[in-house]
DNA sequence: CGGCATCCACAACGATACTG
DNA sequence: CAGTATCGTTGTGGATGCCG
């Protein structure tokens, strides 16, 4: 079912045409929601991290610094159901969960990345505004 | 001063050059002060707005769906001190105040330009995910 | 018109404890 | 090891009102 054509998967979520061309700008369009999984605190950091290799469950705590298991575990569930994570469980004990990214992750990686890399270039110059200007961040 | 090497701005925050290589993945790297400011809830879409034209404080909240006056002006500040936007007060009466890119936030607003981008044209590929999955994204 | 201050509801989050 | 469940706390964000 899901080989459909575009826009009869749109047409089951009841979404026009017009509410997917205006872009995120509009207060009810469904890419909010991929926006927010995507921009969400621990989802940049987990796309950069997989974005390098697959990683075990704890493997990826440990490299993403100062995440809860809570909050890694529903981000992976948020990107797994968008599609651009995927699990991969071996049965044995004890457990043994690989995440890695979809082709799709992986491009939304690449987007991710782009920025993070921009922010990290940029420091220096956004710093010198933070001493410069009159307040520190926050 | 804020014509100091970027070394002594660094130094300045008490930041090693070894924080700043390391990539945000670290939990005490200063990126992620940036980075929470610009994919912040309004943050994406305060940028994509203000890459088409400059806004007043009013229109720009009408352009971006749903976001309060509280959330706005505070969005504003924070991209103002980061240096990514300005903020332009003409002095009558009623107020007039006009808020535009720098260039460092044009620089900024291509690559989250990129990635909404990239999120609106998949969103076909990820909805037929939503349907195939087993839970709709919540 | 632009925006700050106050208040309040709710969601996000972290810590902890527990299970397969 | 890889989670889930519960709880308490913090933070986010909207509504309202006031002031330049």
């Amino acid at each position: 079912m899901s080989s459909l054509p575009a826009s009869d998967q749109r047409a089951r979520h009841g979404l026009s045409d017009k509410l997917l061309q205006g872009d995120l700008l509009s207060a009810d369009c469904p890419s909010r929601e991929v926006l927010k999984h995507l921009t969400s605190r621990w989802g940049v950091l987990v796309l950069l991290a997989l974005e390098q290799r697959t990683y075990r469950f704890l493997e990826l705590k440990r490299q993403v610094g100062g995440v809860s298991e809570r909050m890694l575990a529903q981000t992976l569930q948020w990107l797994q159901n968008d599609g651009l994570v995927h699990r991969r469980a071996l049965e044995q004990v004890p457990p043994h969960v690989e995440y890695s990214l979809t082709p799709l992750g992986r491009e939304a990686a690449v987007r991710v990345r782009e920025l993070a890399d921009w922010i990290e270039h940029s420091m220096p110059r956004i710093m010198a505004h933070w001493l410069g200007g009159s307040l520190p961040p926050a």
